[in-house]
DNA sequence: TTGAAAGCGCTAACAA
DNA sequence: TTGTTAGCGCTTTCAA
């Protein structure tokens, strides 16, 4: 199963030259479509074309012309519905422009997401979109630049990186959403959110630092909403555990056990949203009477859960085609400085916050 | 930026084996890890690749081994939960096994479809997994298989096509479903399905033809089901449409608006339950007291809604993950005769059902 | 164990 | 407009 075209009998652009009577290169101009040939030819060359069944071997092509016409798409999780839009996005717009996908899920894990880079390096992709794992051991981004090979970063910046950023402003629209509790009166307000496992390891979420920029910025946000609330920021208050829908449900129980639990809970993506209702229905807590609930992303089941859920929205699909446009860009040779792309987030209110006058 | 390696400066085996003062040969056999190499020669090598970061070009070495070891993946849309898990299964299981993974979205659409085959061959993709957008014209398949490229069918099946195909019985799972609601008494239980664009516009829906082998499966357990308790099946309790969320929620306002509406419901894919509880919802019916529902899939939403959905569910992830397993074993010469391979389903009892004594 | 040489299927000068 | 001739970077005989 692993033989040249040739040994399976695959015709070539020479089979099709001799088959048409033209010369090898006549056959490639003309099934390549570059270069002039006559439609005496070119006539003569499709009907072999197509008698022969021949098919263009893009390898041989990509080897010369240095293209391949595939960018490497590398994130945490496709079954994470974020990714998946930011993903369809990505693809939809890079066809649009000529363009495969080659996609990788890395579990935001580090050492997935560096051979990903190398794999893809190796395959001679055109250009790479990563959703970086972490801000710290980036070499391997670093290397993929130096080898000419364009980066664009997608909801996560890395400091010191020379790639554009597509995102929103995280800690703008997480200020916002933790603002709407506050004005309704809250003050024992939490946040769970997530971060990548080699984070979690690093105990960088006790200490803040290291963490992804977007989950940091989140955190940020909220601390800020907080203070001009004049509310004094709660160590235990605030939940950081990994992606994941059983991890979410679990710090939620851990806050409802707290002697003060707190009277909202801001959730900082659309999976640790649904692991953090989950568990306050489980828990028989009514929202948004004793339990307010703002989160970040408009999941689909936002509109038949009930309450229907308040969310800060950012538009993923276009962030996903913007990140394949500036990459594009990039390839095609724009050299402009580097730049952070900030695409608007939007406040959406439901019915899953309520005023509290505790 | 459209450049060979050299002209971007990349090392190539030429150049390492210059620096290691051994034959592009001995190079090539030690960095390529074939062929038998001196330690002294080996290290020397390694040395000199490492300094000047010398990376292997793929594409080079596929050209000659015949393999990219990279399978094209061909779904109708990646942010569909069902085939987002399903890629996750693909992808996983096709890591384990070394290999990477090129994916694209069809939308339904037959000449997407074909285009993605033609571009995934001349890719020299050692195989492709497809969810095929209809049964009938499907001649790119058997050229793909013709070409000696294996393919391997997901969640559909195509008749007289000479591949393996991964699903579940789902003529068997629809009717369990249905007979679920029967059993509790319904005797007007309306089905809200999908199918692809090509049969919607060919009114394939109506005559029952040509649908996907899937959605047919599922009507036909539907009707079976319907028998078996003594109904006979109403056309207007029979909704096709397309896979989309608002299409589901137009079936189901059309379902309400008749003289006669039905006291259940089966909807046979997780966006279509979502648009059918988000219409029932909007209209406020009392679920399951004024209307019964049952879904297929099992979506993450099943639970925090209420009521909580009961449904029939299949083991996504695995089929993905089978789909990739049966096309490596076919790219590594499996030449046994191709069969369907069922995977099991499981109805999962919840709260969207309840007695009916109309 | 090593090297020389051929060639995968295509594109790209260059000359005619 | 066409053909000739070199390769792209690698693997793979074959002989040494």
């Amino acid at each position: 199963m692993t033989r040249t075209r040739a040994e399976r009998g695959a015709p070539t652009i020479r089979d099709v030259a001799t088959a048409a009577g033209v010369s090898n290169a006549t056959a490639a101009r003309a099934l390549g479509g570059y270069g002039a040939v006559s439609e005496e030819a070119r006539r003569r060359i499709d009907d072999a074309a197509a008698a022969l069944g021949y098919r263009t071997n893009s390898l041989a092509r990509s080897m010369i012309t240095g293209a391949t016409n595939t960018l490497g798409l590398i994130i945490a999780d496709i079954e994470n519905p974020f990714f998946a839009r930011a993903t369809r996005g990505f693809t939809d717009a890079a066809r649009e422009e000529g363009f495969e996908v080659v996609v990788t899920n890395t579990d935001e894990d580090v050492d997935t997401e560096r051979t990903a880079v190398r794999l893809f390096m190796e395959k001679q992709v055109d250009g790479l979109v990563v959703a970086p794992a972490t801000q710290a051991m980036t070499e391997h981004l670093q290397a993929a630049l130096d080898a000419g090979t364009p980066v664009v970063l997608l909801d996560r910046r890395v400091p010191g990186l020379a790639a554009d950023s597509v995102l929103v402003d995280n800690r703008k629209a997480s200020e916002a959403a933790v603002a709407h509790l506050t004005q309704h009166g809250h003050r024992r307000i939490a946040i769970v959110t997530g971060a990548s496992l080699a984070e979690l390891e690093a105990g960088a979420a006790r200490s803040g630092r290291h963490l992804l920029s977007t989950g940091k910025n989140r955190i940020d946000g909220y601390l800020a909403a907080l203070r001009r609330a004049g509310i004094t920021p709660q160590d235990e208050y605030i939940k950081v555990g990994d992606f994941h829908r059983d991890a979410a449900g679990g710090m939620t129980r851990e806050l409802l056990a707290l002697p003060i639990p707190p009277t909202a809970i801001f959730t900082t993506d659309g999976i640790i949203s649904l692991g953090v209702v989950e568990a306050l229905q489980e828990h028989g807590l009514a929202m948004p009477e004793q339990m307010s609930v703002v989160g970040f992303d408009d999941p689909e089941w936002a509109l038949v859960v009930r309450p229907r859920l308040t969310v800060v929205a950012q538009p993923v699909y276009e962030l996903g085609r913007r990140a394949a446009q500036r990459l594009i860009a990039r390839i095609r040779g724009d050299v402009a400085r580097p730049r952070r792309h900030h695409l608007p987030t939007e406040l959406i209110v439901r019915d899953s916050v309520t005023h509290w006058s505790g």
